[in-house]
DNA sequence: ATAATGATCTATCACTGATAGATTTTCTGT
DNA sequence: ACAGAAAATCTATCAGTGATAGATCATTAT
């Protein structure tokens, strides 16, 4: 049971949230004021404010959704592949790519979230859950802190090559992947 | 042949450096504002703007010292180690734990400073160089592409357990550093 | 229809980076 | 040592930021 007015208020709440997203990929993270959202959505800027307590969890927003899609994308791409590994691999590095804005926010910006807390939101802890699920398989471990370990290791090195690329630091190398896959089942297979 | 001027106007710059980057390290990069930095050198606001073209060239002063005292640590430690690709890979998480502000900046802030480029600073060259000369001899390369490609690898891998552990993504886990190294040494044998 | 509730606006605060123009200090040539 | 030129520094200001208080308007329930 929702009201008009309810569902008027869930619409702009996403509405700001897709603004907020579209400004960042096209102009940067520091484009996105709570005046230029409010302009966004014809109100005024204190409107903002009665979506969310503050500019940053505006970004904390659009970080869950972020995390949602990549989840989506890691089970997909995970069942149809033969090779998971690399396939899982340019999955996350082709986010990032394509993502770049919102990668920053979910990665390297500074954020009210909290990770593998309790607080921690649904979206981000089935990101993880979803990596360890492929990664577990594939690498043939045997209890679940093995395959999270492996994981975060495997997790860390994508975000390596994600993050040094999208700042700036390291051209884009496409054999890098294959090393990092190759790397890795060597690893797990002695 | 400098003129008192010129020492006092390169002493100057140096303090405000230094204080931008003491004021990182303690309240974070947004606390770094052009009229704190000239409160802190008692001066009024515009004069930082005699020493740089805005407040991003003053983050890079900062960065271009970090890149400086990170060759500094890379080539200690790679010289007097038995064990060179460990030692590396903990002196370089030891700087990003010991200078949370200074490797935001340095690695996954935005930055005026561009990276393998031709106007890259020596600093920072000097950086990757020094790690490609220890990733070469270690991992026993023979071309310094391979190196080259290797020592990105390693980096990013590095960098990728620094920065996931700097934003809170993953928690500080000591055995991703052996998994790194152990994985480099078989991947290099084979 | 009226009273209560909630939503929205205008106006404001303290702060930011950056610049123009006046003023003061420092240096230079005599 | 002193006058004039040059450089450095200051005050004042601009446009923009996040955030909030209080007045006003719209919606809802009785």
């Amino acid at each position: 049971m929702t009201t008009p007015r309810e569902r008027r208020y869930r619409i702009r709440e996403q509405q700001i949230i897709d603004h907020a997203r579209r400004i960042a990929e096209a102009e940067g993270w520091s484009a996105v004021s709570t005046r230029r959202l409010a302009q966004e959505i014809d109100h005024s800027q204190p409107v903002i404010y009665q979506h969310f307590r503050n500019r940053e969890h505006v970004v904390a927003a659009v970080v869950r959704q972020g995390f949602a899609e990549l989840t989506e994308l890691i089970r997909e791409h995970a069942q149809q592949a033969d090779a998971p590994l690399e396939s899982l691999c340019w999955s996350y590095l082709n986010f990032s790519w394509q993502n770049p804005a919102l990668y920053e926010a979910m990665f390297t910006r500074p954020t009210a979230l909290e990770f593998a807390a309790e607080n921690t939101p649904a979206e981000l802890r089935d990101s993880f859950e979803a990596l360890v699920e492929v990664i577990g398989n594939e690498a043939g471990m045997k209890t679940y802190d093995d395959a999270a370990a492996l994981t975060e290791f495997f997790w860390a090195a994508c975000h390596g090559l994600a993050s040094l690329h999208l700042a700036g630091r390291i051209p884009a190398r496409q054999d890098q992947v294959a090393r990092l896959c190759g790397m890795i089942r060597i690893y797990s297979s002695e």
